[in-house]
DNA sequence: ATGTCGAATAGGATTCGA
């Protein structure tokens, strides 16, 4: 089975270049984040005609995720839980049941600029909330995986130029911590846990040439319960996507389960 | 010197978010 993710920075700019990666990949699985659209805005009967099931969690102007699936989706669930009072479209999650059941939580944390200030609290505040979703996760050995754009530069090398972001919530200690904890309590980064060394980024910043200088970062990310990463096969960035027609500033990353 | 883009509001240029 192959799960993709993919910031496709607005679902409206990208009505011909979302379409034109998912036939070209092919992916069975497509998590989207930043549709920047209420679900009555989402075209999904263009997603249908290909072939894929379609679930929303949107918002007027900004945020909001997607789920797009060619097997068959069940027991969908909107929002991280933790803060009934958050009302930003930030997570979804939903069971993909092919050979066997699979639990997909797609998501798009906080930016959390500038630092300090209230963003950044919310930030850390909802990463905290990830933590408790993710050892639930793990508690009911669920064969699962949590996958978006985290907004967190995990290590230096998943920079150009580390040292530009040294002030910037994606890459404050602070950001970085809460990442590892979540990672500590026992899942596996899959691209990490096929690929090392630097070079390999999944953003591009739109401003001052970053793409044409490769000044990227590495901040989109799929992070497998034990029981899911036992299917991992193959993880990859398709950096290509950020030259083509109309781009977004994320590329996608996918990986190939055993199942 | 953000070498920018997307959406909302408003009906073009400005503001916000990233």
């Amino acid at each position: 089975m192959k799960i993709a993710t993919f910031n496709i920075n607005g679902i409206k700019a990208r009505i011909d270049a979302l379409p034109a990666w998912l036939r070209e990949a092919a992916p069975d699985v497509a998590l989207l984040q930043e549709i920047k659209t209420v679900d009555e805005g989402f075209p999904r009967g263009l997603f249908e005609d290909m072939g894929y099931n379609v679930e929303t969690h949107g918002q007027k102007g900004f945020n909001g995720v997607a789920i797009l699936s060619k097997l068959p989706l069940e027991d969908v669930t909107r929002g991280l839980p933790g803060d009934d009072d958050d009302e930003q479209a930030r997570w979804i999650e939903a069971t993909v049941v092919g050979t066997r059941a699979i639990r997909i939580c797609g998501l798009y944390l906080p930016n959390g600029n500038p630092v300090p200030g209230p963003k950044f609290d919310y930030k850390l505040a909802w990463m905290e909330r990830l933590a408790q979703r993710a050892q639930a996760l793990l508690d009911a050995e669920e064969t699962a995986l949590m996958a978006g754009d985290y907004n967190v530069i995990p290590q230096a090398e998943d920079a150009r130029n580390p040292d530009a972001w040294r002030d910037d919530a994606l890459f404050r200690p602070e950001s970085r911590a809460a990442f590892r904890r979540v990672l500590n309590l026992g899942f596996t980064e899959a691209f990490r846990a096929r690929t090392r060394g630097p070079g390999h980024y999944s953003f591009w910043d739109y401003q001052a040439g970053a793409w044409e200088k490769n000044n990227g970062i590495r901040i989109d990310h799929f992070l497998l319960t034990p029981q899911c990463a036992d299917l991992l096969l193959d993880c990859q960035i398709d950096s290509a996507v950020r030259g083509g027609d109309k781009p977004s500033d994320h590329v996608p990353v996918w990986l190939e389960l055993d199942a």
